[in-house]
DNA sequence: ACGATGACTCTTC
DNA sequence: GGAAGAGCCATCG
């Protein structure tokens, strides 16, 4: 597959996240079929700007629960999720056990 | 063409 | 439980 359609369904699956979730670039490429393409997942996240209708991007974080990016970007993710109902503490999910969404359960 | 870098993750110490 | 090293792939100088 090329990169394109890697990013499309990237993005398809950010917008499957179920408000109040949140999920992770490993998440999203394990349930994509390339477990090894984190990396990949945060590109095309970056570049969802291009995305139609637009991504939730902010819904994306790292693995470890945390929100990775600049501080620009993350100061707004992380003012999105609280407004959800996500628990946020210093860039960091609270609870992340409780809000963290697979999306691997969704395809079930 | 090559080496360095990065919104990552996992295993080990 | 935090820190360090290795693996991964695309982009950039």
């Amino acid at each position: 597959m090329n990169q394109a359609l890697f990013i499309e369904q990237v993005w398809d699956l950010t917008r499957e996240i179920p408000k109040g979730k949140v999920t992770s670039y490993g998440a999203i490429a394990k349930a994509i079929g390339t477990p090894n393409l984190s990396r990949m997942v945060a590109k095309a996240i970056g570049a969802c700007g291009a995305a139609q209708p637009p991504v939730p991007y902010y819904r994306v974080i790292s693995s470890n629960g945390l929100l990775a990016g600049d501080p620009s970007s993350t100061a707004k993710r992380q003012e999105l999720l609280e407004r959800e109902g996500v628990e946020i503490k210093n860039l960091k999910v609270q609870n992340l056990k409780k809000v963290f969404w697979n999306p691997l359960i969704d395809l079930e």
